[in-house]
DNA sequence: GCCGCTGTGTACGCTGCAGTACATCTTCCG
DNA sequence: CGGAAGATGTACTGCAGCGTACACAGCGGC
């Protein structure tokens, strides 16, 4: 379930310059990530910052009388811990593992020093944080304005984008938790999607059929995050010389 | 309106140490926000960081169809235009002008050269932000969760926190825009408020009546950002020995 | 004093989702 | 092979909030 086992597979550290990495690569821990598994609790002191390579981790809130909702998904494409540098230690939320798999992990003191040396690290998590902010206030306004059905269109892309795969692993109760709906909202909005030949699923495995009118039904929040993420951490390799590196280049 | 011009009436720029005030003080440009002025729309360019002093900003998210959205507020607590040091120079949200006043600015340029310092500055504009996106993810979860009354109180807790009176300046118009809901559902929960004698208002004056009662009526959501703002910015100097300030005592 | 604008009150039907209660169907395990 | 646990389907009530429509009341201008 570790999966393969590259640092790289993970865009944050794929993009750091050489020198960063021969600094830190050494002190990366890869730690296995199963399915429900905590990294850290709401008001809980974070030890160290994950960088997911083929898991994904939910930043979930709970609010006092149980009720939950996920603010934001983190992948290969992310970070979770984000606290530590920015200097509360501490966060209001949960990150609970989504979709089993692996992630390289650095204590926090370790990235403390490497954020004080003030290099490509710092500049790059900094651009991470602000996609993410992008991500929980694109939440915030999906929660209060679409319907379960378009956001359950628009978690099903936030998670395929974050797996190789084009199937997931997830139950029902499960996706009703992170959506902060009943269990039967997401077996209807589900059952519809299943009618139109859009997706298939059977006892907690999901299979995407159609991505494209999947991407239709969703409302637009999907491709608002998908847009601004790629701007702010264009992907260096093999990407197309998009409009977003010669934006980036403008910047540096 | 323009108000009183002390600079120290931010806490962010109450919060800097000597050197830095030197260095950017002279720097500091005072300017007049009235009512409904637009700081920024989303994907503008930002040009500069206001600092607050005696008016409040809204973040506004405002989708294709026109629907919108509040994501956070700022007043004297904070500042407006983080994205300038995140990096990304650019957000997908609106700022603008919830209640007149005025507020110091500083060009873009000039703060990211402060920024490279590395100085008190850097932190304490990263642990605002943090506050922020606590601010932001319970906006979230309170939009998923909450009823437009509780939301209703949470919001005028908020504003209150930033004003010096009791009173504010808002019509229910305009607050169902930043709540992201109709008018009318803000006359109702606004005239229980009135029946219950919490709170008076006449065509666009609120006057606050019975605070305490205000937050009880008001969801948990309003507690738990107010307490982890006080715990990532606890107030210097004129403050009383509260509970936060033994927390800061118990970080520094 | 009349008019028009702005802000507020109220009412009515409709819809989406919560809450609740069961009824399958599958998988696992003894 | 039978029973329990887990996952999904369905059905019904109730209500909060939406969309819409309209009445009315303060307030300023001419």
């Amino acid at each position: 379930m570790a999966g393969t086992s590259d640092p790289q597979q993970n865009h944050i550290l794929h993009a750091l310059p050489q020198p960063e990495r021969d600094r830190l690569f050494p002190y990366l821990k890869l730690v296995a990530l199963p399915l429900g598994k905590v990294l850290y609790e709401s008001g809980d002191t974070l030890r160290h910052i994950y960088f997911p390579t083929d898991s994904i981790i939910s930043l979930l809130y709970v609010l006092k009388d149980g009720a939950s909702a996920e603010i934001a998904v983190v992948g290969n494409d992310g970070a979770i811990g984000v606290a530590l540098f920015m200097g509360g230690e501490t966060t209001t939320n949960r990150a609970i593992v989504q979709s089993a798999g692996s992630a390289y992990r650095l204590t926090g003191a370790r990235l403390k020093r490497e954020f004080e040396r003030h290099g490509e690290m710092l500049h790059i998590l900094l651009r991470y944080t602000q996609a993410l902010i992008t991500q929980m206030t694109q939440t915030a306004v999906c929660n209060r304005h679409h319907s379960v059905d378009q956001q359950l269109c628009r978690w099903l892309l936030l998670s395929l984008d974050r797996l190789s795969s084009d199937e997931l692993t997830m139950t029902q109760e499960l996706i009703s938790n992170m959506l902060g709906v009943r269990r039967e909202g997401v077996t209807e909005a589900a059952g519809k999607l299943q009618k139109l030949g859009v997706i298939s699923y059977h006892r907690g495995r999901i299979k995407v059929l159609d991505r494209p009118r999947l991407e239709e039904l969703s409302c637009e929040c999907y491709s608002v995050v998908k847009q601004e993420t790629d701007r702010l951490l264009p992907l260096r390799s093999p990407a197309r010389p998009s409009l977003t590196r010669a934006a980036q280049a403008a910047h540096d």
